[in-house]
RNA sequence: GGGCUCAUAGCUCAGUUGGAUAGAGCAACGGAUUUCUAAUCCGUAGGUCGUAGGUUCGAAUCCUACUGGGCCUGCCA
């Protein structure tokens, strides 16, 4: 049901007629949106006012040419002219209750597969193997799961890859870490406890090792920063009217507070790892263990036997534990080629940004040197390493080899914008401009305080606990006794549990897929699992109402079976509202799609469960004046339920039946 | 230093790519319940869209400057 369409269809033979430019006629038909004023129109056109100077008449005027020849009387109950010259359509409620008599109640609800199907290449979550997943890596998996199955679902091509990182420097420190730190009994009962042990250990130790290394360099950066204040000062006071000095000032100040927080900062990670004895000994006992863990490394990626039996014997462990997540996130992949797929290939990639002369050697690097950019992109080390730069060219070549894609969608952190941008210009200087890269990048996640959201001790949170503690805070709340009594559902610990699962994770996605990717959200544990507002549950449980009635239909002699052959007939405001609204649906996939957002789907949803409790509120479906109007909202009910079902499963949401 | 990005109600956020009187949720206040599950509904209040200019029929949206935050910036990913 694509309203959009047909309405611009009907346009366009108007203005074709009126207009002889094209163009002119293809950006008037842009102009046709749904509108932003619900109370005076379902949709609007706002062509006439910019038609006013091109076509030398006001606008006024043009609107009324326009309306006068359009057809749009079997669609729209009234086309009318306000304001300026907006032009007004409101739908006929007739045409939407044939529109949703002819959606089928199956999982497409009427949504049609596009005729252009493209083929997407969707790289998202790409997280690094053997380090534990932490908060950061929801957004990537969960945006990118979203527009994946939007864009399969509206008919799309769609191939998605978990870019893996399993070849970097945290294999080198569990290397490491094995071989001079390994609890040998842990290691044969919990393997992937003790590797994520080992790793955590070398890098306390790193950064310690690097924060003491660091300290007289902090004494001095805290000196030159506050000298630079008094320079400041003492010019602020020559020249008291000097915005220049003022700012400087201010900078300088900053900078100050800056160096004594870092100092603060690292004197407290010290002090932590002085009160771990094992940790202060080991440390001492191997000094400089950075360069130790890159020696390791380097010998995994020469080849170098036993480091790379190890890494053989590591990896699949550390995936099993990864893909527990994933099962438990219900995400999954078609391809996980990870960076040691490309390893083998990292050579070629350098010879043919010889061979194209994109490579030159640069103080002892290679490096692609780019237009608009201040630093090269560089491909390999001075020491011969390859660089995330090379294996993503790499990648990006076997894409191209073997799946031929015409767009590939990389949904990572907006920190690494830059990065992109060099890519795909090399990209494109390779030859390969006949696919759309697109960095679909997102904001970073924030704590209550609007800094990263990190721990109390500053590292990062893991993934799982926090799964752990939305389940936990769901169970309270959803499978409160009370509740469920007043609800009049009895419910087997299993069922809480499922229900707690699914409420729980759910509320963690939604609520990211809620903000716009693009924008640094808040973190809110307390606000995501609040079962009111905009909230996965609050969607959930419209989906469980809209199925409870249906169950209680069941019992009923004049409704059972009888509603699926009824007919729509919309009637109530509120009813005509919802209808609108499901009719929507496919409009809003590929509104979401345009620029890949979910927060369009979620905003959808949302609508759509609150005109449902509305039209629950005040429509009566069991007990309507008719049969036949209750048979009517029976169907609608039931495709509310699906469309609401159908929207989650895209966003990776699951719904229950009742709760 | 250079570059990117953000600033909207007390709080968290939308804002259909330049359209009408800037919208939600939470919190606050007032109403509705012998309920087709109150995890609900209806209503009230809350705004100099960071500041100042500019572009035009029309700006939260585009341009310029400024203020303040975040991020990136030659050998990590």
């Amino acid at each position: 049901m694509q309203i959009l369409s047909l309405l611009r269809e009907r346009f366009a033979a108007v203005l074709n007629d009126l207009i002889d430019n094209p163009q002119l006629v293809a950006s008037s038909l842009e102009r046709i949106v749904p509108s932003r004023e619900p109370q005076l129109a379902d949709y609007q056109a706002n062509i006439a006012m910019p038609l006013a100077k091109p076509l030398g008449k006001p606008p006024l005027e043009i609107a009324k040419s326009v309306v006068d020849r359009l057809k749009l009387d079997d669609v729209c109950e009234t086309v009318s002219i306000a304001g300026a010259g907006y032009i007004n359509l409101k739908l006929s409620p007739k045409w939407m209750s044939r529109q949703l008599n002819n959606a089928t109640c199956d999982d497409r609800i009427g949504v049609e597969r596009t005729t252009d199907p493209k083929t997407f290449v969707v790289d998202y979550s790409s997280p690094n193997v053997a380090k534990p997943m932490h908060v950061g890596h929801i957004r990537s998996t969960v945006i990118g799961a979203a527009i994946a199955n939007t864009l399969r679902f509206l008919g799309h091509r769609v191939i998605t890859d978990n870019h893996l990182g399993d070849w970097g420097t945290q294999f080198g420190m569990i290397i490491y870490g094995y071989k001079h730190f390994r609890d040998e009994s842990a290691y044969q009962s919990q393997p992937v406890a003790e590797l994520s042990r080992l790793y955590r250990h070398i890098q306390a130790m790193i950064a310690y090792q690097e924060a003491v290394a660091n300290l007289p360099k902090m004494d001095a950066n805290i000196q030159q920063a506050s000298h630079r204040v008094d320079l400041a000062k003492k010019k602020l006071e020559e020249t008291p009217q000097d915005k220049k000095a003022a700012k400087e000032l201010q900078a300088a100040q900053n900078k100050l507070q800056e160096a004594h927080d870092d100092l603060a900062a690292k004197q407290e990670l010290i002090a932590q790892a002085e009160s771990s004895p094992t940790l202060l000994s080991d440390a001492k006992m191997h000094p400089d263990l950075n360069s130790a863990v890159l020696a390791e490394t380097a010998a995994l990626h020469r080849g170098e036997k036993e480091n790379l039996a190890l890494w053989n014997e590591f990896l699949p462990r550390c995936l099993d534990e990864i893909h527990a997540v994933y099962d438990r996130l219900g995400t999954r992949f078609d391809y996980e080629y990870g960076e040691s797929f490309y390893h083998d290939l990292l050579g070629s990639v350098i010879e043919e940004l010889f061979a194209k002369s994109l490579a030159v050697p640069s103080n002892g690097a290679i490096c692609v040197f780019l237009d608009g950019f201040d630093a090269p992109m560089i491909v390999q080390k001075q020491d011969g390493a390859y660089l995330y730069a090379t294996t993503d060219i790499a990648t990006a070549m076997f894409r191209e080899r073997e799946f031929e894609p015409d767009a590939c969608l990389y949904v990572v952190d907006h920190r690494q914008s830059e990065h992109f941008k060099k890519l795909f210009a090399v990209l494109e200087k390779m030859g390969y401009q006949h696919t759309q890269f697109k960095h679909i990048s997102f904001g970073t996640v924030l704590g209550k305080d609007g800094k990263p959201f990190k721990t109390r001790s500053g590292s990062t949170v893991g993934l799982e606990p926090l799964l752990d503690e939305a389940v936990e805070r769901a169970w309270a709340v959803a499978c409160d006794p009370n509740r469920l009594q007043v609800a009049g559902i009895e419910m087997d610990e299993s069922e809480k549990r499922q229900v707690a699962e699914i409420v729980g994770i759910g509320a963690i996605k939604y609520a990211d897929l809620s903000h716009n990717r693009e924008s640094n959200y808040v973190f809110d544990m307390d606000k995501m699992v609040q079962l009111e507002g905009n909230t996965a549950a609050y969607i959930q449980y419209s989906y469980a109402r809209t199925r409870s009635i249906l169950r209680k239909a069941e019992t009923q002699e004049w409704a059972r079976e009888k509603w699926e052959t009824a007919t729509i007939d919309l009637q109530a405001p509120v009813e005509i509202a919802l209808g609108l609204q499901l009719i929507r649906f496919e409009e809003t996939l590929k509104h979401s799609m345009q620029d890949y957002l979910p927060n369009v789907i979620t905003e959808y949803l949302f609508d759509t469960a609150k005109l449902f409790s509305s039209f629950f509120d005040q429509c009566p479906v069991l007990k309507a004046e008719t049969e036949a109007i209750g048979l009517s909202r029976l169907k609608l009910t039931h495709l509310v339920g699906q469309t609401l079902k159908v929207g989650l499963d895209l966003l990776g949401i699951q719904v229950i039946e009742r709760m």
